[in-house]
DNA sequence: GAAAAAACATACAATCTGCATGTGAGTGTA
DNA sequence: TACACTCACATGCAGATTGTATGTTTTTTC
């Protein structure tokens, strides 16, 4: 008589665990943060114990790096199923941001991926999920709308900068200020990035 | 026989104490980051007892913030020392960027002020402690650059995003980033900016 | 100069993390 | 299909950390 978890290949057990861990602790670290979640809040969320998660992680940073993975791979293609379309280089980045912002509404994002994800696992870290999900998006956009003539790493430069001008947005909207300002001020900003790019290339 | 520690006021047992703990526990927080950094390192450091720390104290937190307030004003003064002069609003700009670079690039600032502060003490405390000591000068430097008829709170929010640009170039630059590449798109990002925003004010 | 308050000092309880060690369910192999 | 072996857990433990509760010693006040 052995009703329940009658017969489990290994493979599926490991990923049903991970998926436990990551979903239970992803809402927890959400909600209260990486430094006040412990693991057996948890393991006892995941319906899971310590044991468990030790195995398959190496410690609880890591788990968190997985976490903020899943989290920014969401993000990514959340923005890519918004914003298809949009031809003309500068409307796309007008699209682009505007998903972004949609999708960094979600609650808790804020908090994993522009708070405590670049404290626990390091701005460098952070830099690399970002370029291996959606990081590359606004680089290659805004390379469209400059000039050929811009050069390489002043297009990467001005990609991380409008990115972290976006990200700052995002904040600001969620603690509640006026979406408005920030959208008109963003949209003044990328038109005269281009429109200033394109009489004065460098 | 006391020779030393002959005779103290209580106003100058509490300055010195609090002293030794906020140096202390700067150096420590600034090389190993918040997390990593136990009340008992700190107190060894300072010569001082744990009772002490949380006579002076609330919490951890409480003597980092401390930290974070005095880093803040150490930036904030330094800015303002280097760049007095430049009287043009542009140039003033740009000169104010030259020296936010500068002062950043003193070992540990851009852990306390722009990792560890906003994740340890949200980013509403850190926007306030920024507002209270040299967060004004991004934004009354923006203000005077743009057209007058500039609505306060588009100067508001483009301030606020110009201002995160500035920190993750920041990060970039320390993180072996070319400086110049960041520069150049900065000024680049400014001129556009207040060109772009002459002939189409909003 | 005694009482009150401030500035510590010490001890303790509650957690929490990572690891070491033990156990049973899959898996490869002959 | 039996047997060794690996993987996926489960449990217990050691060390460390945080905040507090409770003394003790200086200052300060009356």
């Amino acid at each position: 008589m052995r009703e329940k978890n009658t017969r489990q290949t290994n493979q599926s057990r490991t990923e049903a665990t991970r998926k436990a861990l990551i979903q239970a602790s992803r809402a927890l670290f959400a909600e209260k943060g990486y430094a006040d979640t412990s693991t057996p809040e948890i393991v006892k969320a995941a319906a899971v114990t310590r044991g468990a998660l030790y195995h398959h992680f190496r410690d609880k940073a890591d788990l968190f790096a997985a976490v903020v993975r899943a989290e920014a791979e969401s993000v990514a293609s959340e923005i890519e199923a918004r914003s298809v379309g949009a031809r003309a280089a500068a409307a796309a980045l007008e699209a682009g941001g505007a998903a972004y912002f949609g999708a960094m509404a979600a609650p808790g994002r804020i908090r994993l991926l522009l708070l405590d994800g670049p404290a626990v696992l390091g701005h460098a870290a952070i830099r690399e999920i970002d370029a291996a999900t959606g990081g590359g998006a606004l680089r290659d956009g805004l390379a469209a709308a400059l000039p050929e003539t811009t050069q390489a790493d002043t297009v990467d430069a001005l990609a991380d900068m409008l990115s972290a001008a976006f990200d700052r947005a995002a904040i600001a909207i969620a603690a509640g200020a006026a979406a408005s300002a920030y959208r008109a001020s963003l949209g003044h900003l990328v038109d005269a990035l281009i429109g200033g790019a394109k009489k004065n290339p460098r």
